[in-house]
DNA sequence: GTCTATATGCGGATAGAC
DNA sequence: GTCTATCCGCATATAGAC
């Protein structure tokens, strides 16, 4: 952190500040006093605010295809369990992104597209993970539960970490942590899973649970 | 609409706009406007905007309320059907709530016991649905399945519209609207599902995909 | 209850010196 | 590249007349 330059130290401290409080409630202002500079400067670099939220949110791009790479390439279930795991640390490290999607869209209609197709490639990751699945004989679902199976898996990796922060913290298991979203995301797998690759995954589900 | 009160048709209007665009980009003024009265008037029936909010969220509570009783009253896969729309009718019409809600808490921390709660009562609600139809031999899983599935139940019914937005409105079937989130619900369960109520299930959900 | 007018503050963005 | 100082506009909230 010491020797990176002003720039990356804005976007860096900007991302810590949206991700804990959300983009809204972060001003200009804020982010050039947390990264010790003057306002001022912080507009030499970034004339606009929406400029750091572009750049951010490219980054969280670049960040994620790797994971919908990974997926498309699984062939058993140990490499669900990665993917899964690549992918829930990655909308982590930036949820600000999906935190307050709705938000977001309204106030920088130009990532509308993006964001979109960022969903619909996940979509079509997952289905094709579910597809070889299938094909392994690891998994036993129709064109239609694949679909579906699809459909839960994106919709939990986009929303689970929103979600969470509404539950109780009970005791051992942390909802709002990658593990559980992973754990959480396997189970809605394990109907469709069969033979010895299901006695595998239950395996895996009972390691997150400790 | 034409005899309610200046009260109520703030709180209508309010809702309107909020679910629409969001709290963050509806301004006081804007409401004044929309309801055609002055701003200095709308500050007269109501403080502040925070108690415009506060006011719709306890709506939203008596809202929800009768959706979680009859939950948890279920039976039958029939009673399933009714309770998931009415619950999804329910978050629709007030889905500025669970729109942005890392928002809403963060900037009306007043919300966040009320809002956990009502998360925390649902899961109650949904885990004695699951339960009743196990014990009634419609649905066939373990305590932890169960415990799962409601999970589940929550999170969509909480998280479905916010997701929804960023999906591709692919032809016939519209995934923004409460029919499909009843239907994806279902799906969650249908693994589950055994004998004859699997068949109607299967035949209900095939009504929503038409 | 309803209005007009206004106070106050903050956030985004800029100008211009160093 | 970095600073200080400042402008502009908007949003919340208020004061006081009708």
């Amino acid at each position: 952190m010491a020797g990176t330059s002003t720039r990356d130290r804005i976007l860096e401290v900007s991302l810590g500040l949206f991700n804990r409080e959300g983009i809204a409630a972060v001003s200009t202002h804020r982010i050039a006093a947390e990264v010790e500079i003057s306002p001022g400067n912080l507009h030499y670099h970034f004339n606009t605010k929406q400029q750091i939220v572009e750049w951010l949110f490219r980054r969280f791009e670049a960040r994620v295809a790797p994971c919908l790479e990974a997926a498309a390439g699984v062939a058993a279930i140990d490499d669900v369990w990665l993917t899964l795991h690549m992918t829930f640390e990655a909308i982590d490290a930036y949820r600000f992104v999906y935190r307050d999607v709705a938000f977001l869209l309204h106030e920088y209609p130009a990532l509308e597209g993006a964001a979109q197709a960022l969903v619909t490639a996940n979509l079509i990751a997952s289905r094709e993970l579910c597809a070889r699945l299938a094909a392994a004989g690891v998994l036993k679902a129709s064109i239609e539960e694949v679909e579906m199976l699809a459909l839960q898996m994106v919709f939990t990796t986009t929303c689970w970490f929103s979600f969470a922060r509404l539950t109780p913290r009970s005791g051992r298991t942390d909802p709002a942590g990658p593990g559980f979203a992973a754990y959480y995301t396997l189970t809605l797998l394990s109907p469709y899973v069969v033979g010895e690759a299901r006695d595998y995954l239950n395996y895996l589900r009972g390691k997150y649970l400790r």
